[in-house]
DNA sequence: AATATATATAACTAAATCCTTATATAAGTG
DNA sequence: CACTTATATAAGGATTTAGTTATATATATT
């Protein structure tokens, strides 16, 4: 069930993955459009998309031919247990994540538009 | 300086190198305290520091013929911000990183008892 | 049944990554 | 100055990883 060794870490550490967790954050997706979205190769999202699983970040059910894929929050628990404290550290310290989600703060980028 | 696209996430994800970020949590060590405190040998530790300094996490200063290296909670801007949104996304949704956070919660592995 | 579409898997290559041993550099100590 | 201690870097091997092309499997369509 859940990742058990760093296993998170590994799989969210690949740019392209963070893409397509950042897409199915908006809501699930079949294959295909996770691959029209992100320019990957079908095989080569296919294979991010068993690592993931495999992570336990995202899931995936049959719809017809099509396989679609959703996000998993509860999959990043590890990851997220981990920065938190270090997160508690630098809200203390420093303001730079402000600074940084500020920067960050694009319109076409935002997750959930609910 | 600041890591520009997804350093900070491959920094992350190696085992042995939260390792070394969860004790410089604890204080500033020299590179010394961190081997004999990690078991890694004397040579991959200090490839490990550069990896972390050279994505923003670290930083050290000389001590004589000591570096001391300390944790820059700043570096980690990029990883919280990123994860921000699916914290919040399953705040609503899931108390799992609660049953996490009570998994681990083990007064050995407490960080900063300031 | 034959063909098309959607996804997964296999086989392979190129590049990256981690680790070890050996050595360099620099600062302390006698 | 010779020697030791502390850390960094170089060179090499072994494993892992991301990517490709080719193929398998399963569902839909005609």
């Amino acid at each position: 069930m859940s990742a058990t060794g760093g296993e998170v870490f590994e799989a969210v550490a690949e740019g392209s993955r963070r893409v397509i967790l950042d897409l199915l954050a908006r809501g699930p997706r079949p294959v295909g459009e996770i691959v029209t979205a992100t320019g990957l190769s079908q095989p080569n999202a296919s294979r991010h998309l068993r690592i993931l699983r495999e992570a336990g970040l995202v899931a995936s059910r049959a719809d017809g031919q099509r396989r679609i894929y959703e996000l998993r929050p509860a999959g990043l628990a590890e990851l997220i247990g981990w920065v938190a404290p270090y997160q508690a550290l630098w809200k203390t310290s420093l303001d730079a994540l402000e600074r940084h989600l500020d920067a960050e703060a694009d319109p076409d980028t935002e997750r959930e538009d609910h």
